[in-house]
RNA sequence: GGCGGAGUGGCCGAGUGGUUCAGGCAAGGGCCUGCAAAGCCCUGUACACGGGUUCGAUUCCCGUCUCCGCCUCCA
């Protein structure tokens, strides 16, 4: 089965051809960089990754834009209460962005353009909207004319004549419903110098503008969360597609991560900040409790959730390291056709999960039965998908391997086990329980095994 | 008011017109182990409610209730 797809603009899943054969390209809305993220922010974004490590695996080459909203009311305003110039406050956010998606893995997009650099391309498109008739400048400001566009409402299935307010802002506009493109800049504002006056780019038009220049006038995949859809997914599409771009091919939208049945959003303040995640949780971990559930559904976030999702990881993990310790070297191998097929079926993440999980009890199985080229090929199995999901725990993403402290650790465990081992092959149980207890006291979990003790870190 | 999503066994979370079914976590029994741990095997009550279609519905249709999202900045 080749890919198939959810497009939200027919609200089917479609098998997904790419416009050029052996490519592929996708643009993700990224952050507005006006604050630090949050569980949900990062969702998205691993959605797309396991995405695009899937088109990878499937052969295409990849380009992929996450774009940067480095201009904005918010971040506006917050860097003024803050004190701080804007520039400094989104450029100082956009780092935490970014650690945040280096933090969980996910791969680095082909470019993370800034809305602020592309201005030119923006005023190239408004004017071509306004040499076609689609959007007029106002007082300084550039709207799109939404009714100039017979088409606007079909992605997100609203009808105009069923549409309330819009946008606040409307100075000069003929219909409340017209959205803006170029906003006025106000005195003391950030401006760019346009042939309408000075301003500074509306929300919408720099996805379009920047998609465009990197993808090309059409491209396979546009994503982002559901709240997206409207307005902003839709404004984008109006304005390129009567812009005469073909624009995106797929319209991909994932769903929330809520708290206590609620979104996630900064001005409930119920939000989970990664940097805070991260100091209690194992990167991978979280990664893993979020790609695991289809990423059209809501994850209704909680501890225990995340830490039941983490021993499902940790068997994994501890199924690898069980075969690498004793059967041998375990490469990458291929990923079953039922885990394909699952991936292949709209990203079916927890099919994938099942198939993957089923392989490791084999594995553990094989093991148990002395069947080591048996465990070593499922290991290599669990790997290849692992791989793909983006948390392999061998991978030197992954991997565990310490700097001196954790090397100094190893010296003493070893001791300790060594010391243990001698214990029990004089069968004086009590010292060798003592030493185990000892070290489970430190936080260290000790497993015998036909090829002597494991031992591992808990937390 | 318009558009959309959801309600599944102790919990998380899939899926399907019927018979064997996700998967994980937790629980109980067993195997293994010096004892453990891990692993493997076995076990359990499910499909919000009310109708309808059907030989048969958790799955299709209608209705009801509840929850959530979008229509304003938002992943």
């Amino acid at each position: 089965m080749a890919l198939h797809l959810y497009d939200t603009a027919t609200r089917e899943v479609r098998e997904f051809a790419p416009a050029r054969s052996g490519t592929a390209s996708m643009y993700v809305c990224g952050a507005t960089v006006q604050g630090i993220p949050h569980i949900g922010h990062v969702r998205g974004a691993l959605n797309y990754d396991v995405l695009r490590r899937w088109l990878v695996h499937s052969g295409l080459d990849v380009l992929m834009v996450r774009n940067v909203t480095d201009i904005d009311d918010k971040i506006l305003t917050k860097a003024a209460d803050a004190g701080r110039p804007w520039w400094e406050w989104a450029a100082t956010h956009e780092r935490a962005f970014e650690d945040a998606y280096t933090a969980l893995g996910c791969l680095p997009p082909s470019i993370a353009p800034r809305a602020t650099g592309h201005v030119t391309q923006m005023i190239e498109l408004m004017r071509r909207l306004i040499d076609s008739g689609h959007a007029y400048a106002a007082e300084g400001n550039v709207y799109f004319s939404v009714t100039s566009f017979p088409d606007y409402g079909r992605l997100s299935g609203q009808r105009l004549d069923e549409m309330q307010q819009g946008e606040t802002q409307s100075e000069g506009k003929r219909d409340p419903r017209d959205f803006t493109l170029w906003k006025r800049s106000k005195p003391g504002e950030p401006s760019w110098p346009t042939p309408w006056g000075p301003g500074r780019p509306g929300w919408h038009l720099e996805c379009s503008a920047m998609a465009t220049t990197y993808l090309g006038s059409e491209f396979d995949i546009h994503g982002g969360g559901v709240d997206l859809v409207f307005p902003h997914h839709e404004n984008e599409r109006a304005q390129s597609r009567a812009a005469g771009d073909g624009f995106a091919r797929f319209w991909l939208h994932n769903a929330w991560v809520t708290l206590s049945g609620e979104k996630m959003s900064k001005s409930l303040g119920n939000v989970v900040s990664i940097p805070e995640m991260l100091r209690r949780h194992r990167a991978v971990e979280l990664r893993y409790y979020l790609i695991q559930p289809h990423y059209r559904s809501t994850i209704e976030y909680s501890d225990a959730a995340l830490s039941e999702a983490a021993q499902g990881y940790r068997r994994i993990e501890q199924f690898l390291r069980r075969v690498a310790g004793s059967a041998g070297e375990v490469r990458t191998g291929k990923v079953p056709m039922e885990f394909a097929e699952a991936l292949d079926d709209d990203l079916g993440t927890p099919q994938a999960f099942a198939v993957l999980h089923n392989t490791v009890r084999d594995g553990n199985a094989a093991l148990d039965a002395g069947d080591s080229a048996q465990a070593i090929a499922l290991a290599e199995s669990v790997r290849a998908m692992t791989d793909v999901l983006g948390v392999d725990p061998l991978s030197a993403r992954w991997a565990e391997h310490g700097g001196a402290e954790a090397q100094a650790l190893g010296e003493l465990v070893h001791e300790l086990l060594a010391a243990r081992q001698r214990a029990r092959a004089e069968r004086d149980f009590a010292t060798a329980d003592t030493i185990r207890d000892q070290l489970t006291q430190a936080g260290i979990a000790v497993e015998d095994t036909p090829s002597g003790p494991m031992w591992t870190v808990r937390d």
